[in-house]
DNA sequence: TTGAAAGCGCTAACAG
DNA sequence: CTGTTAGCGCTTTCAA
């Protein structure tokens, strides 16, 4: 193996000091324009990259960031995951997957034998570690600053997020533009702040529509397929059924689907059903699921850059917003009838 | 933040020498017993944790293995992740992960960036990337030595992998048992060693049920959903359908019994589905699906320390087995008449 | 079996 | 605008 290409021999090949060519690498000021072309020119012919374990060591800082999650949906995180990675690409820094535990204690001391054991110059948080006061507050004790990903409180605080009730209200509205008027409601996991977006747009979208909600066709739900079949049945059971159901999660969204054709009720002729998320399953359950598309990827590179350029500038804390997609598909129709 | 615990510290506090410490945190030889125990009380005590940094400086190792992967499973990532995780947990290492391209060209120039930046003390590969034979030359040019899961060819190298012709055999074996005998199986992705393995095992059924096998009835297939779509299609349009279809993974059955349920077929009275992977999906379409587990995180796990005592002790590469479960569920039944 | 000294490759602080 | 010097916290060598 050819020995590393070090800082020194950058130098050397450019005719400037070591410092120097440190400087240019990290874009700080002071350095005449003629000096950093001469400099960058002889990084690109000695395909110098920086020995980021010296950087580290040197600089205090380790170009590290650290994703924490809890959280079972495989495909939501690894959107999130490309995302973040692609994020850290531009800015030549690495992230660290750590998956937490819920419980706080035993969050808590994940994140400290993380920050121990290597020290990341910045955490991105993913739903429901977002929420997790004691959470919160341990980072801030420990000076390490975070980005979180759809988080319950958006205020003062590095953030991505769709607007989730107006995304639901859209679902609702697409519904009641197929006549329904009994639209029913499965509830997420009360631990996320997802679960609330959707049933405060659920209503919102009744109310627009003029429909008073009835209490008894917003059912709780754990964002599990289990769940949503228990629920699935407590609705379809009613004395006077729904006609649409629309889920917080296309988990939930694919146990009622499951109970429905069960039952014999044919989807979305008896029944429209309507799922959040798009995960690739939506798609492939007969019949295919509408549902809301949640450009997760983008968002963890959005949380990403954001945390970076935070670390780097210090800049007010920013709130920022990602689109959401309705996905129609096969599961919602006409009203019966 | 109170200051870092160093090695020095540590020294002071069990009245010895830095390199002491140093000789117990690294399991090196010649130390007295006593003395061991003075350094890992006084560790202990202080909670002392190794700065990787420094560490990695001063001892040209970096502490990091790279999974590398191009698999559009989340679900089969998640589940080898958290396994690479957990095999870096109990030996201090960090795990870096790297999507990679497929092309010959891109995918060197990913492995050079990376070890370029990084350094990774060793590398995990997943399919496909296991097979290039471009990107193992490159490693061994590199001098980093890499682990596999499920790779095509098992001999001379570390790897994990399940006895998949053995697996698609006992699906075969357990439709037999059902009475089927007209039995198809749709192929996986043509670079996929998994695919030839699984053809293989179903082959292997139908000999030992002393059943001919019909050519017609293996068609290609992608390991896509779509691809499941278009093979259903065209088995089902056979002059004599089967009874029974054995897709090589779970996406392409989601194909086949939308299809078969688009066609006023019922699941299992009119065809029985089979898929492979047990992937979260295969519990919730309807009817649920009869597949097979894949103990991915286990794959990962053993990987990882099959990967990291090698760097230790650098033993000769041994080709682990991992058990596979089939999952008998809705979607396959008794032979139709 | 243990310790002292010399770096690993880089950046920080300060001096020019 | 640029260079010099002194570490960062650890492991390696070599000496005791």
């Amino acid at each position: 193996m050819a020995p590393r290409v070090r800082i020194e021999d950058v130098a050397e090949a450019a005719g400037v000091s070591m410092k120097t060519v440190s400087r240019v690498l990290n874009c700080e000021p002071n350095v005449r324009e003629q000096t950093r072309d001469r400099v960058m020119q002889a990084v690109e012919a000695l395909n110098y990259s920086p020995h980021m374990f010296a950087r580290s060591l040197a600089g205090n800082r380790t170009y590290l960031i650290a994703l924490l999650y809890n959280n079972p949906s495989a495909n939501y995180m690894m959107g999130v995951i490309s995302g973040v990675l692609a994020g850290c690409e531009t800015q030549q820094y690495n992230m660290l997957l750590c998956p937490a535990e819920l419980e706080d204690d035993r969050l808590l001391r994940g994140v400290e034998s993380l920050v121990a054991r290597s020290q990341p110059d910045g955490v991105i948080l993913t739903p429901p570690l977002t929420d997790s006061p004691a959470l919160l507050e341990r980072l801030k004790q420990l000076d390490i600053p975070y980005a979180s990903i759809s988080p319950r409180n958006q205020q003062d605080c590095i953030c991505v997020a769709m607007d989730e009730p107006l995304a639901a209200q859209e679902m609702v509205r697409h519904l009641v533009q197929l006549g329904h008027r009994r639209i029913a409601h499965i509830i997420g996991h009360p631990a996320h702040g997802a679960s609330d977006w959707r049933l405060q747009g659920y209503r919102r979208g009744l109310e627009e529509a003029g429909i008073a909600v009835d209490p008894e066709l917003a059912v709780p739900g754990e964002f599990s397929f289990e769940s949503g079949v228990a629920a699935a049945r407590t609705l379809l059971d009613l004395p006077t059924p729904p006609t649409a159901i629309f889920a917080a999660n296309d988990d939930m969204a694919a146990g009622v689907i499951q109970v429905a054709l069960q039952r014999g009720l044919r989807i979305p002729q008896d029944l429209s059903v309507c799922g959040f998320d798009d995960t690739p399953m939506s798609e492939q359950v007969f019949p295919s699921m509408t549902t809301i598309h949640q450009p997760t990827d983008e968002m963890g590179r959005l949380a990403t850059i954001a945390l970076l350029s935070s670390l780097r500038h210090s800049e007010p804390p920013a709130s920022l917003r990602v689109p959401h997609t309705l996905r129609l598909r096969q599961s919602s129709g006409p009203v019966p009838g």
